[in-house]
DNA sequence: CGAAAGACTTGGAAAAATTTTT
DNA sequence: AAAAATTTTTCCAAGTCTTTCG
């Protein structure tokens, strides 16, 4: 049975009076024939000829250049999505309560345009208007409407090559590099605040210590029976923990089990200091395994007090500040100035991992991951034949050279140690590859390069090796961190 | 004040485009 | 030139945090 099938309940009240006559139960129903009817229109829009989509590709960049653009203070900047959502089944992730529901179409009329009282107005379709047309400049957003599965409001916004979110995000990193500066402090604080006679600073003590130490999200709660039950630091439940006074030779381990944001599993044994150890114990007394466990304490209290330490300082900075600190320890401790780029990039690639593994960024490992790695293997194999094959030719050449001392002879020798030297310079780089995909099986590196590492540490590491920013940044990255890439030279320092 | 609404950032998977191999 | 592999882009949410409302 699909995913789908479970949950019918929007569909049937879509259905008319003389389908219902029809089709009584949902979940009695074939729908081969339909995912058939897809599949082969799918295929067959692939196996169309070369003109017919050369001119389908005509008319999509004829939609992007009218529609995905807009004029923000007098530079024309690409919007990042400019269409609406089309209708379908909302999937969600996880064990999600709304799966299947049915995501209406967006009309006109359910549109709020936001644009410049000077501007041209969009016009709506032929034969339709737009819920409202206002002209507020204190948001970012071009158009929005309201979404019927949620009842959330969905944005029309600024692609992140724009001026706007360029500088937003450069913003983001500097209230990151100020905690660097009172890091220190906070974490005396927060040690401090552990022997609190207050249950309720204490509970916020243990909570931004884990928030620090082991990067987690916020963990605001979540209205129930609305989403997939996930949870982040505050929002943590007894049954999330366990708790071993010794485990594996390690003393006051705390183990975490639980879905994150995206029904992603994080799990974790982690040794903790004492006092958090006792704590926890504290905060678990008499409670059942569906209880909070910081239950005096929730984000506005915790984003309220992180206020007072520094201004701009709220839980997710937490997040930027250690990732981007982490790549930076990483590539100083990683680098070694006479390596080739080959290695350098394995090792800006380890760095970036580091930060992937502390953020729990995962991915399930690509379909097609073992025998790629076999094909890899095979070609390391053949490398290594050439090299052994060379190897034997050069001592041949040696002996020749030997005996007949001419010029000939010995340049031949020299031929064949440049040959040596580049089939193994090529085998270091397949090895390299190898490491580099195997330990990145079921890593995602993407979230944490777009969104948590500050690209002024990338663009000064660049400069500094001799490593062209190309090889860490394609087309769109570079586009996003134009403004680092501006900005930074190789002194910089997070 | 707490709850709801609003605005904006962060997230992995799938689709599409591009590159490499056969 | 087709197929396979890899990289990039799109998709569609799901979070965080701020503002507004009752």
């Amino acid at each position: 049975m699909s995913p789908f099938q479970m949950k019918f309940t929007s569909i049937m009240m879509e259905m008319t009076v003389e389908e219902k006559k029809i089709i009584k139960r949902l979940d009695k129903c074939d729908f081969t024939e339909i995912h058939k009817y897809f599949v082969d229109k799918n295929e067959a829009r692939k196996a169309l000829p070369k003109e017919e989509k050369q001119k389908l590709k005509e008319e999509a960049d004829r939609l992007q250049e009218e529609f995905g653009y807009c004029i923000l203070d007098g530079h024309r900047e690409k919007i990042g999505n400019f269409k609406t959502e089309p209708p379908g089944l909302f999937r969600g992730r996880g064990d999600h309560p709304k799966m299947g529901m049915l995501k209406k179409r967006i009309m006109p009329e359910d549109v709020i345009i936001n644009c410049s009282r000077d501007s041209k107005i969009p016009e709506p379709p032929p034969g339709h208007k737009w819920k409202e047309v206002r002209f507020d400049n204190t948001v970012t957003w071009l158009a929005s409407w309201t979404e019927n599965i949620q009842n959330s409001i969905k944005y029309i916004m600024l692609n992140p090559s724009s001026k706007l979110k360029g500088e937003k995000d450069w913003q983001k990193y500097e209230v990151a590099r100020r905690l660097k500066g009172v890091v220190d402090k906070i974490r005396f604080q927060y040690r401090f605040d552990w022997k609190s006679r207050e249950m309720r600073k204490r509970q916020r003590a243990v909570a931004l210590y884990f928030i620090d130490k082991l990067a987690l999200r916020a963990g605001n709660e979540k209205e129930e029976g609305e989403t997939a039950d996930t949870v982040g630091c505050c929002s943590l439940r007894v049954e999330h923990i366990q708790l071993h006074h010794e485990l594996d030779g390690q003393e006051h381990v705390v183990e975490f089990d639980f879905l994150g944001k995206d029904c992603i599993r994080y799990y974790n044994k982690v040794p903790v200091e004492k006092p958090v150890f006792k704590n926890l114990q504290l905060f678990m007394e008499n409670k059942d395994p569906g209880d909070d466990l910081f239950d005096r304490l929730n984000t506005s209290t915790l984003n309220k007090h992180l206020q007072d330490l520094m201004d701009g300082l709220t839980a997710k900075v937490f997040r930027t500040y250690n990732a981007s600190i982490t790549l930076q320890e990483q590539l100083k401790a990683l680098t070694s100035a006479e390596d080739n780029i080959a290695a350098k990039i394995l090792s800006y690639n380890r760095a970036n991992r580091a930060v992937a593994i502390l953020c729990n960024h995962q991915r399930a490992t690509p379909k097609t991951f073992e025998k790629s790695m076999q094909n890899l293997q095979t070609k390391i194999d053949a490398k290594k034949e050439q090299l052994a094959m060379a190897k034997q030719e050069l001592k041949r050449a040696k002996a020749d050279a030997k005996a007949r001392k001419d010029v000939k002879s010995k340049s031949n020798v020299d031929k064949k140690k440049k040959l040596l030297a580049k089939l193994e310079e090529q085998l270091m780089k397949l090895c390299t590859q190898a490491t580099d995909k195997e330990e990145n099986k079921q890593v995602a590196l993407g979230t944490s390069k777009l969104n948590y590492l500050d690209p002024r540490i990338s663009v000064a590491w660049c400069k500094k090796f001799g490593v062209p920013v190309e090889k860490i940044y394609n087309k769109t990255q570079r586009e996003k961190f134009a403004w680092a890439i501006d900005m930074a030279d190789e002194e910089f320092e997070f």
